[in-house]
DNA sequence: CCCATGATATAGTGATCGCTAAAAAATATC
DNA sequence: GATATTTTTTAGCGATCACTATATCATGGG
């Protein structure tokens, strides 16, 4: 039937699409990412992290390249995994004053969902003191707020797009920030429901003008 | 005329008179203030601050004992000459809407006055790596969101004060971290108008309860 | 002139930063 | 089992961090 020379030839080619980085990188990542979600790209070192990740700074950067290429990735898995669910929230068909507030207060409890991770790990990573890792993270953060914008120009005037869009990213960013500086969540959520008023208030002027 | 005597004496203590300081320190916190307030605590070092005060580093250890000491007083600096004049913008006779509202709008034409020195130095400080100067910079804070905190306290109903002074506060704190990401001041005003609708809505509710 | 005082400069400290060349070990192929 | 390839470790790179012991220098008083 088949040839020894082929059943080698299989075998070999299996071993080499089976064999696994000798560290689990994925892994790594989602640790990397929980420290660099509770403290920060800058006040995270390389030593810490591979001493985290229980391997030698070479396997790091054989592995991601840099600490900036292990950020990205971490960033990256992030946005997948734990990222405030924009679309669900917004996918309702509440009017835009209503779900915009949804979506406050929904961050407020998600920035406070986990004490040793407070906050947007990317809204708070595009402060980095490193230009970089603030790139990285202002690039990812881009189609986040895509989505609000998309859901704002469906539900208002063009001319009030960009002033409401402005304002919803303002709040977020104030709530990411105050929960980092340790608000409770009732605190946040109260925060939340209140800036809905003014949404609902602009939709109104919008709609009658 | 003159003894000899005398002329001497007259000039050794016209000497100690006008003896200065070896550098001015006053004019080193100001400097120093510029460069804490456009890049953050951790991203300035010593090394830099040196360089810019034109004095090798025990100079600055001998006239401000650390790097925080210098940031201390770079912070109080700041307070005195150049935060936002909360007393003077809420010291209206508008309704409390409005006044909280021209609070942001000057807060929005404040942090973006300069495009060096960008957003809150003190809210901005809030959230430094480094714990010592997040805790001065914090407790710098403390004062002027008392002074907001009274102000709602006398046009609000008690249950409503901690509410509205945080949504205000986060506002302010989004307005900061906005100007910082290079916002225009015309992009935060427009914030600050629909902020400032929230208020209202806020106000009126508790007014009528 | 000598000395005390006080501010400055020289020249470092040890620690940590992100990162890497080269040897060693593990793994796969023949 | 010998060889080739990949991965990990050892060990340390140069740079920068906040900070300082000590020497130097200028001045004022006696």
């Amino acid at each position: 039937m088949c040839s020894g020379r082929y059943v080698v030839w299989v075998k070999s080619v299996a071993a080499k699409l089976s064999r696994r980085p000798a560290f689990d990188r994925d892994q790594g990542v989602r640790v990397a990412q929980a420290m660099f979600h509770a403290r920060g790209y800058d006040a995270v070192g390389v030593a810490e992290l591979t001493t985290a990740l229980d391997i030698k700074p070479p396997s790091l950067y054989a592995a991601y390249g840099s600490k900036l290429g292990l950020f990205e990735r971490a960033l990256q898995s992030y946005v997948e995994t734990d990222f405030l669910p924009v679309s669900e929230i917004l996918a309702t068909d509440d009017d835009p004053a209503r779900s915009l507030t949804n979506l406050f207060v929904a961050a407020a409890r998600h920035y406070t969902r986990n004490p040793e991770r407070r906050g947007c790990m990317i809204t708070e990573a595009m402060r980095a003191d490193d230009a970089d890792a603030a790139a990285v993270a202002t690039a990812l953060g881009e189609s986040g707020s895509q989505i609000i914008r998309d859901y704002i120009a469906a539900h208002a005037p063009p001319e009030a797009v960009d002033r409401i869009l402005d304002y919803v990213l303002i709040n977020l960013r104030g709530l990411s920030s105050f929960a980092c500086l340790g608000y409770t969540a009732e605190k946040l959520v109260g925060c939340s429901e209140v800036a809905g008023r003014a949404l609902k208030a602009e939709f109104a002027t919008n709609a009658a003008s």
